[in-house]
DNA sequence: GCCGCAAGGACTTGCGAAGATCCTGCTTGA
DNA sequence: TCAAGCAGGATCTTCGCAAGTCCTTGCGGC
């Protein structure tokens, strides 16, 4: 027998493919906000048929990353300023309570993984090049890790699967408005606060640093859309 | 022209009716959790195709309303007494910082939606018997009304969105529980007092009795679910 | 010159059939 | 008796095509 460790991990079906990479390019920009998506170009440049795209675009709809139009088919979704003051707010106020259900609950392992996550975000380099920016999917990866990690002890999965798909949406932000770099920012400095906060159990301190975390980067991601 | 007021008011594709309709169909309990939906069932009583089955299916996975198994079809997701721990703490977490930064931003105008809510709330008998219980659909609209009343003001529509999600999915675990009565309860009393503490602007208290509000809804439903 | 209307084209939508996968129950062999 | 292997059947998944819808373009009338 192969070693199908997890149940989940089957081959997948031709539709969660495409889903998931549509996905991923929408995440990253390369499929604009706005854009029209044709079913029968999508169709050939993911060689698929009709059936398993429309499968793929009705799930992205679902999750809000792309926009259905009755009977005049689908479009990415707009990522506009406007939205961008909503899912803000909407992550300062869930990843808080989250944040502080879990320095409430949290126990050992969940202080150790903390830990560790800050540790293993602060060795690995934010741009892959030191003068110029460039994207290091490997700090990426880890900086998820860590702000979830955050979350991990609230004992609410709908709400942790919320703060993921708002994490998400935030990656998308950054990637649209092509942000770079974060002048006269500190950002490893600003995780080692966060992480020594929650594990103070400073419930109150964390989840301030946390909302000025991510006021800080909507400010900036703010400026480059506009602009 | 004819008067759609509404841009989204288009005539729904086969597809979307469908999906609302099983939509319906398992949140109030007529399709059980766990139940397999076998794609040809479904399309012969729902009047449809594969095609459009399948997209609807989809977007219900995509929503948590139904789980994929990959080559082996759809079935409703479980509602078990594990899941509605998460359920009622995400709800209690997530209802909780909304209410709080309602009432921190609500204006005249918020206040004014929360009084009438309530108001038309509890004009209406829970029950359409008296003496039997039997679900008032009109109390159930209003109810639903109210609580998202509450959060209208927090100025977080993603957050809004998910909270919305999460009161559709303890409507399930009540229609699945087929929890029939509160005895011992005065549920427009409760209402009533979160509604006062909300204008009162007195967020500690109104979040409280929002979470205790849920929480004993949520030990009655995990009684009758447990039995 | 501008508005309304109709024909044409592009696209989405939905269906039926073919291909692929999985599960069930039986048979074989130890 | 039990485990492994092998069909057979049921089901899911995918594709190609036909039908329907919407948008655009060009024409005629005001």
């Amino acid at each position: 027998m192969p070693p199908t460790l997890l149940p989940e991990a089957r081959d997948p079906t031709l539709a969660t493919a495409v889903h998931l990479r549509l996905r991923e390019d929408i995440l990253s920009g390369r499929l604009p906000p706005g854009r029209k998506l044709k079913l029968r170009d999508l169709a050939e440049s993911y060689g698929a048929g009709a059936s398993p795209m429309r499968e793929a675009l009705s799930q992205l709809a679902a999750e809000g990353l792309a926009e259905r139009l009755e009977h005049r088919g689908f479009r990415v979704a707009a990522a506009a300023p406007k939205g961008l003051d909503g899912l803000i707010r909407s992550r300062s106020l869930a990843e808080g309570a989250a944040l502080r259900e879990s320095i409430a609950r949290g126990d050992a392992a969940w202080e150790e993984a903390v830990l560790l996550a800050e540790h293993r975000l602060n060795r690995l380099a934010v741009s892959l090049d030191p003068h110029r920016y460039a994207a290091n999917p490997e700090w990426e990866a880890c900086h998820g890790a860590f702000h979830k990690a955050l979350l991990e002890a609230c004992g609410a999965p709908p709400l942790i699967a919320f703060c993921d798909r708002l994490r998400e949406e935030a990656r998308r932000y950054r990637s649209v408005a092509k942000t770079l770099a974060y002048p006269g920012r500190d950002v490893a400095a600003e995780h080692k606060a966060i992480a020594a906060a929650a594990l103070a159990r400073d419930a109150d301190q964390a989840a301030t640093l946390l909302a000025g975390h991510y006021e800080r980067t909507g400010t900036i991601v703010l400026a480059d859309l506009g602009g």
